[in-house]
DNA sequence: TATTGTTATACTCTATAACTATA
DNA sequence: TATAGTTATAGAGTATAACAATA
């Protein structure tokens, strides 16, 4: 593991939950998801809040566009598909100029609920951006959005030569 | 995306994925998680470790203690604690003060685990930080403290006056 | 051969409720 | 009755790998 960024000895003491990126981002997406459920409670998952909110914005796309486009795993997203076309918010369509890919749409039972749901999401923003200080809101947003931005190699990992194989720089 | 509340009638265009910070929560923890397996590789979720530091720094504490600390539910904590006694990282024992408790300790094997992992905690950290321009990451730390600092009511739920009962205030 | 989507597998986390054994 | 922990359910999301159909 690359050590070097600060080689010292680590005393256990020296680290600890406060400032640890992934864990306080944890709780503060469980903080988020609390108020989520206040503001529109549990008929849809934020995920799927966002997917519907996708498709309905832009239907008759791939699933693989809204992979993308949501930040979902491509057999996740099949999933989900699945069980919101069983609980009649989308359908699935194939594609006429290639039949390999299903395109989605919203059913207006869909759309129904995703619109009913939209000033929750708003609430849900303006009240978590209220639990901070002012000043810190702007920011905060800006970094959130660096962060997502950042394409994790999504479901597009460059066809590196396939000799090696093995290390995906992976440090072990 | 401050559009008072709501009230207004709301366009489908007028909200998106870029201004919820649910959304972008969870994308900038996929991002997050994905530099974790990166530098830690799968042997601990970052849960997992969350736990396993908070114990190697307060041994002896009742999982209750740690549901608390670590901001995790109690059954799922009561789960994640079996697997990894399992993996002989932890072990249980019961207190004697109060027989109801355990007492949750770390075994060398868990402790030579965590410490192993502390190095690349540290490089998560400091690579979700340089994702960040300068001037953004004091304050994203501190916003994502405040976050984390709120309780949703963590299993206190405080016995409000009996007489009632019903609403908890739930709004809807 | 690459892509889209599905399926299988396996983990993990979350939440609720009921249950036990204590206190 | 309240508390600590467990267990049973149920629902989701995540990730990997393998596969079929299609391109």
């Amino acid at each position: 593991m690359k050590r070097r960024a600060h080689e010292t000895s680590i005393e256990d003491e020296e680290i600890d939950l406060s400032n640890n990126v992934g864990h306080l981002l944890r709780r503060a997406q469980q903080r988020t998801a609390a108020i989520y459920v206040e503001e529109i409670g549990r008929e849809m998952s934020s995920p799927q809040f966002s997917l519907l909110l996708a498709i309905l914005q832009e239907p008759g796309r791939a699933q693989i566009d809204f992979v993308q486009k949501v930040g979902i795993d491509r057999s996740t997203l099949s999933a989900m598909v699945d069980r919101l076309v069983k609980r009649g918010m989308l359908t699935r369509e194939r594609a006429q100029h290639d039949q390999r890919v299903d395109a989605l749409f919203i059913t207006p039972k869909g759309t129904a609920t995703v619109r009913r749901a939209i000033p929750g999401a708003y609430n849900v923003h303006r009240r978590v951006m209220q639990l901070l200080p002012v000043d810190l809101r702007v920011g905060f947003i800006k970094a959130l959005t660096v962060l997502s931005e950042q394409p994790a190699e999504p479901s597009k990992p460059k066809p590196r030569r396939k000799s090696a194989t093995a290390g995906e720089d992976d440090a072990e």
